[in-house]
DNA sequence: GTACGATACGGAGGCTACCTCCGGTTAGCA
DNA sequence: TGCTAACCGGAGGTAGCCTCCGTATCGTAC
């Protein structure tokens, strides 16, 4: 069974993770992260191994299929999204917070292109993965949009699910240049302002 | 050598193709296009062939690799996206041109998900193959939008690869409810609108 | 209508990456 | 300090991509 986020699930009492297990788990992770930074997406898991400084049957334990690792490496990433959203509703105006979120709702989904791909080929839509991202990436979207819609400065018939793929949809083609990322933004933005 | 379109470019005297690559050929494509939408983008080129009814090494002889493949799969629908730009410009008011256009965009990014995933991957955006489908498409784009900005029915700061990337975008992530993707188009509409 | 040759075919086999298996190692608890 | 359950890791099996080369056939010329 894989793990998703760390340690699994306590379900019936057992032993924490030995200290080497927990070392080797997050040297793959961030190995893996790095390798498909690098590499792409069909960067083969020997050489993921071979960074991490373990065997390949040391992943495989952690990790029993290529999905998984994938998977865990797009979860940490997901749940770094949602606390940006928490942190922007504490700090910042109803527009500035929903205008702020999507500028890292931008950056975060630019920089998994090639992860992604793999995953949604692989997992398909209704997968538990996907689910739970959605949920947790739809509840952060609700929330910044949901306060801009009830200061009266965002229009009333967008739903959070359109808005995430009217701008989280662009960047999963090519590399974009700044400014036209800016300006697509400003579309969206502009179409949403009450 | 890879033919894009169909027959290789004739820039020495050269026979035209036999009946049998032909007929070959075109069976290929068709089989390859029938196994994608159902197996999916992992679909091996052995089921493929044995599909078409050939062996590997036709294929193979046909399409050096399986990206050559996809290719020639994709190249036929962006082609048959242009025609209808060009039909829609000859029949319809600018701002039904425009919609009608986007509805037609929308269905084919749909329909290439699987395909469209692996290509990208693969080839980068800077291929041959991405900018030329590009052009076409953005051609087709600025045809549509300019015609319907000249008649002072759509912004003027809007520009084709924007146009693009807010509606096809949305339809590379999982299947769409019709409703969303209508209200979608609608947002991007109303954002478009002068 | 037939023969010939250049083009096309097709399946066995090599190579790579995913994943498994199992003997050896070690962390941590009693 | 000893013991054991958890952990490690690399050789090897399998599937799919792609190549190679003997055989088949299309199409042209006589």
């Amino acid at each position: 069974m894989a793990t998703t986020g760390s340690a699994p699930a306590a379900s019936v009492p057992q032993r924490p993770m030995r200290a080497d297990a927990r070392r080797n788990y997050d040297r793959l992770l961030d190995a893996a992260r790095t390798t498909l930074t690098e590499v792409g997406s069909d960067a083969p898991l020997e050489e993921v191994a071979r960074r991490a400084g373990v065997g390949i049957g040391t992943l495989y334990r952690h990790f029993p299929r290529r999905l998984d690792l994938l998977e865990a490496v797009y979860r940490k990433d997901v749940e770094k999204l949602a606390t940006s959203a928490e942190r922007l509703l504490a700090a910042a105006s109803p527009w500035d917070a929903l205008e702020g979120w999507l500028t890292e709702f931008i950056g975060y989904a630019t920089t998994k292109r090639a992860l992604f791909h793999e995953l949604v080929d692989a997992v398909g839509r209704d997968s538990e993965l996907l689910t739970y991202s959605r949920q947790v990436i739809t509840t952060s979207a609700t929330s910044v949009l949901a306060r801009a819609q009830e200061a009266g400065v965002a229009r009333r018939d967008a739903e959070p699910g359109d808005l995430l793929r009217l701008v989280g949809g662009c960047t999963m083609m090519a590399d974009l240049e700044p400014d036209q990322q800016a300006r697509m933004l400003r579309i969206v933005l502009d179409g949403l302002r009450a």
